[in-house]
DNA sequence: CAGTGGTCTAGACCACCAC
DNA sequence: TGGTGGTCTAGACCACTGA
C-alpha cells in the first residue's frame, strides 16, 4: 500500500465531515477551517500535486457552495503555511520542493561570509532494522516496527560539515533501498516517489562534543564542539514522519533562526 | 531626549504619509498597509502603550476614513506580528512583555525534561564606553558613539545556564545606570523606561568551546562545549536596538526553533 | 484581451464577555 | 443586555500575467 493510497480515505474522511458539520453543530469550527481543511485533504492524498495549479476562488467556492471570500481566507491560510503559492495574474500552485523558495525552509545552515547554498549528499549507509524504543516512540509506530535508517554526510563546496542520522517509518516509505540513489533534497523524495509532503518540523539544538565517528567523518579533531540538531518533520496529518539528528560544524557556518 | 520623544516625529511622519498617498499613486502601498504602518507608529511613539486597549474597528474606521474591513485586515496583520492581542468580547489590546505568552517568544532555551521557566539573571557588570568598529556596525551608530555593555549571568533554578553579553546604544537608552537594579526581562525595561518595542529579532546560533571567562562564570571545564546565540533585536522602526551574545550550557537544555 | 489573484467596501449575523 | 471581535456573504474595481 502506498503513502498516496493510504491517505485516500483520509482526503474522503475530510470532505464527509465538511458536509456533516455544515449543519449539525457538534464541535463548531468556522466555515473556513472546515473548506481549508478539504483542501489540505486534497493536498495530503495527492489529488492536487505539488506544482500543479489548482481551480480559482470562483470555481472552488461553487463546488462547495460557499462564497468566494470564504474560499479566498482558506487559501490565504494555507500560503502563510507554505502549502500554496498564489502569484497574480498566474493562478494558486501547490508548493513544490524544487521551489528555491522552499528549500531553505528546513535547511538553516548558512555560511557566516557569502551566499546560501544547498548542501551535496554522500550515502554512508541506509539499512532496515526494527525499531528501538526511542525510535518507536518518536514514531507513534509498534516497538519492533521496521523503519529505516540513513546516515548520509554533507558538504558545502570541498568541506564536509554535516554528519546526518534520518530514521524513516518504512511502513510509509515501501523499497526505499530499491532507488539507485537517494536524492540530495529527501523532501523531494518523499513527496514524488511517496505523497508524504513535510509541513513542518520542530528542531531541539545542542552543543556536544564530537565522538569518534563524527571525528572520523567530519576530518575533525575528537572532542570538537559541534551543533546538534533533533529535528522530527511532521506530515500534513500532524504525524512524525522523520527523525533525524544532524552534527553540523559551525566554525564559518552558523544556524539561522528568526523570531518573530 | 527620550526614546518616546525621539519616535514622535516618525508618527506624525506616517500620519502625513498616510494622507498623502490616499490619492498620489507614488510607491503604491495597499491602503490596509498604510493604515497599518500608521497604527504602528501609535505604538512605537507610545501613544499607544503597552496593555492598554485600542479603539474598536469602526471607531478607527471612521476617524480615518476608510471601511471597517480595512481597519480589520491590518489588525489581523498586527496580531500576526504579536502586537495586538484580540480578545473576543473584550477588546484589542497593545501586547505587553508581562503576558505569559510572549515571554517565551525571544527565550527559547528549554529544559530536555520539566516544564519551561523564566531565568533568573545576576549583573556581572555594566559600563558605559566608545562603540568598537564591529558594534558600530552592527548598531549602525556612529564609530565611537558611547554604548553600554551589560554583562549577565542566568540561572534557571540553582544551576548557572547562560552567560550574556549586551550591547546598548546609549543614546536611546539615557542613564541605564541610574536603575538600582536591572529587571530580569530587560525587553519590559526597554518598553516601559524608554518606549522601545522590540518587534522581531534574527539570532546565530554556533557550538564553541568555553574560554576561561565562560569556564569560570557557569562552573564548567574550559573547552566545554557551549551554544553560542548572535541576537540581533530589531526594532519597531526596523532598526537593530540590541546586540546580544549568550553562551548558554545545553547539558540538560535545548534551543527550541519551530520551522514553519 | 480575457482571466487570475488582490483590494476595498458594505452589511448581516454569530460567539463571547462584562455588567 | 449592549458592546466587542469573528465569520460569512456579495459585489465592484484594480493590478498583474500570458496568449
Amino acid at each position: 500500500m502506498t503513502g498516496a493510497q493510504m491517505e485516500e480515505t483520509d482526503g474522503d474522511f475530510e470532505e464527509a465531515r465538511f458536509r456533516a458539520e455544515r449543519s449539525g453543530k457538534l464541535g463548531y469550527q468556522p466555515l473556513y477551517k472546515r473548506v481549508k481543511a478539504l483542501l489540505v485533504a486534497r493536498i495530503a492524498d495527492g489529488r492536487w500535486q505539488p506544482g500543479q495549479s489548482i481551480p480559482n476562488e470562483f470555481q472552488i467556492a461553487e463546488e462547495l457552495n460557499v462564497s468566494q471570500g470564504t474560499v479566498r481566507k482558506a487559501l490565504h491560510e494555507m500560503t502563510l503555511d507554505n502549502l500554496l503559492v498564489r502569484r497574480q495574474g498566474r493562478g494558486t500552485f501547490v508548493t513544490s520542493y524544487d521551489d528555491e523558495r522552499i528549500l531553505f525552509q528546513f535547511f538553516k545552515l548558512t555560511p557566516d561570509e557569502g551566499t546560501r547554498e544547498f548542501p551535496d549528499s554522500t550515502v554512508l549507509s541506509l539499512e532496515s532494522r526494527a525499531a528501538n524504543a526511542s525510535e518507536a516512540e518518536v514514531l507513534a509506530i509498534a516497538a519492533d516496527a521496521p523503519v529505516w535508517r540513513l546516515v548520509r554526510r554533507r558538504t558545502l563546496g570541498e568541506k564536509p560539515l554535516i554528519i546526518e542520522h534520518i530514521v524513516l517509518p518504512a511502513a510509509l516509505f515501501p523499497d526505499l533501498d530499491a532507488f539507485e540513489t537517494i536524492p540530495n533534497n529527501v523532501y523531494g523524495l518523499y513527496s514524488t516517489r511517496y505523497g508524504v509532503t513535510v509541513a513542518r518540523a520542530v528542531e531541539k539544538l545542542k552543543a556536544i562534543g564530537a565522538d569518534a565517528h563524527d571525528a572520523r567523518h567530519l576530518d575533525c579533531p575528537f572532542g570538537m564542539p559541534l551543533l546538534e540538531v533533533d529535528r522530527r518533520a511532521v506530515g500534513l496529518d500532524d504525524r512524525i514522519v522523520e527523525w533525524r539528528i544532524s552534527r553540523c560544524l559551525t566554525e564559518a557556518h552558523h544556524y539561522l533562526s528568526d523570531l518573530k
